[in-house]
RNA sequence: GUGGGUGUAGCUCAGCUGGUAGAGCACCUGGUUGUGGUCCAGGGGGUCGUGGGUUCGAGCCCCAUCACUCACCCCA
């Protein structure tokens, strides 16, 4: 056993059959904001620094210790993506796709990056599948967006998701309110470092999971009770919209995310199958984020949905669909011949969308039996010299053990029609 | 950055108060020179994470180190 190299730390490999499980969660984060009017964009792995910091917002853990930071050949800072909504609407600005007709509704799937001590659901490369709806303050966007990741989860099957929804106001509501909580946080008994989130970012001190914590937020101010007039009305839009949707949630007025650019409305999906982490997917409205670096006002709202921990989260619940891959029709040819006559048939089996493979490397013919036994096809096509001689091949079926002679001509056309 | 746990075969793990390495599964071969699953027989695979120490002798005890893992802060 030589182990020269291995996968960084806070990474993993996705290798059969368990891959066989995020392929399909992959495919249900997609398949919603495809049927929803959602394009397909993709934005590079790294973007300028500032662009992150600005984006994420410079209070933020993620910035402040969580970037894969690092200076290219010609002296610019690049940093790996930590999430993909700031590449997004900067995509979108830099092509003005906003100049369009609105909202530009757009949707990804790809790898993020966060140095962070690897735990349970928490790795340093990490896969999501996002999707933005940019330009409108319609609430029935918000609603939507909810709506396909909730429907994303319930085809998946997991049935353990609860999702929790916020609404964090808007520069008219919150900095008083910010003000009033500050009042309130610096007197209580804390330790210095949250005494230092109170002065950045007071609002995620109501997100501290302590139970020291936990227990002084009591008597806390809420946003929920100083939301402006707009917000509020926002807000009850979309839960009327949700009921409407048949969603269910829970009103989490803790409820606040690790990112500076959400306003009004927030929402996590939890889960209670990750250990110590609990949020499958997130998102949110930004309505600020597009100025915040540099573009026209932009009022949006998004998700992303974590594939990891949605994969680990239907682990817990039992349904992780696991599975190697699998072809219809294995080809077992004897001798050398054989094999090579086979070659160009198993091309035209696939050609025909017949999913097939075959023995290789000169296995007696039980080891060649056995492999089309593992390979779980569901019929065999075996061909030795005896065969060659009649031009036809010995077609079985594995599961019944039957088996009978069928003309080569005839092969292709046979199998598709067994297997329709 | 802080704390706990674990490192023995490809995988899951046993290994007693220290006496020179084991099981199950997987893989390969044969029993059946043209037939898989079950069964039987055989086989390949390990510097016991690494380095040092104690000892006549270390997988086991001591020290260090690395890796993995879980948790804290925080987050998908």
């Amino acid at each position: 056993m030589s182990r020269s190299f291995t996968a960084p730390k806070g990474t993993f490999d996705l290798i059969p059959p368990e891959s066989a499980t995020f392929l399909r969660v992959r495919d249900a984060f997609a398949a919603g904001p495809k049927l929803a009017g959602y394009g397909y964009v993709e934005t590079p792995i790294f973007e300028d620094t500032a662009l992150i910091h600005r984006g994420v917002g410079e209070s933020t853990d993620i910035v402040t210790k969580e970037t894969y930071t690092f200076t290219d050949r010609g002296g610019r800072s690049l940093t790996l993506r930590p999430e993909a909504t700031a590449s997004v609407v900067r995509a979108a600005l830099e092509h003005g796709l906003h100049r369009g007709q609105l909202p530009v509704k757009l949707w990804y799937s790809g790898s993020f990056f966060r140095y962070e001590r690897p735990q349970s659901g928490r790795y340093r490369h990490f896969s999501q599948v996002g999707a933005e709806a940019l330009g409108a303050t319609d609430a029935s966007l918000d609603a939507e967006l909810v709506w396909l990741a909730a429907e994303a989860y319930r085809r998946l099957g997991l049935g353990g998701c609860r999702l929790l929804l916020n609404s964090l106001g808007d520069p008219q509501c919150r900095p008083a309110y910010r003000q009033r909580l500050q009042e309130f946080l610096r007197g209580l008994d804390l330790d210095d470092d949250t005494r230092g989130r109170v002065d950045i970012n007071p609002l995620r001190v109501l997100d501290d999971k302590r139970a020291e914590v936990r227990k002084q937020l009591h008597g806390a101010p809420l946003l929920a009770d100083h939301l402006c007039a707009e917000c509020q009305e926002h807000y009850d839009e979309v839960r009327a919209l949700l009921a409407d949707l048949g969603v269910s949630y829970v009103d989490d007025p803790r409820l606040v995310r690790g990112l500076d650019y959400y306003t009004r409305t927030t929402f996590e999906f939890v889960h209670d199958g990750l250990g110590a982490q609990s949020a499958v997917g997130g998102g949110g409205r930004y309505d600020g984020l597009s100025s915040d670096i540099g573009g026209p006002s932009l009022p949006s709202v998004g998700w992303s949905l974590g594939v990891d921990r949605t994969v680990l989260a239907m682990r817990a619940e039992g349904i992780a669909v696991d599975d190697a891959p699998r072809c219809a029709v294995f080809v077992v040819p004897l001798g050398d011949d054989a094999h090579r006559r086979m070659v160009p048939v198993l091309a035209t089996l696939r050609t025909a969308g017949v999913s097939s493979d075959m023995v290789y490397g000169g296995r007696g013919l039980k080891g060649a039996m056995k492999a089309a036994d593992r390979s779980g096809a569901r019929y065999a096509v075996i061909v030795g010299e005896r065969d060659l001689r009649g031009d036809v091949a010995q077609l079985k079926d594995l599961a019944s053990g039957e088996q009978v002679a069928v003309p080569l001509a005839d092969l292709v056309d046979n199998l598709q029609e067994k297997l329709t």
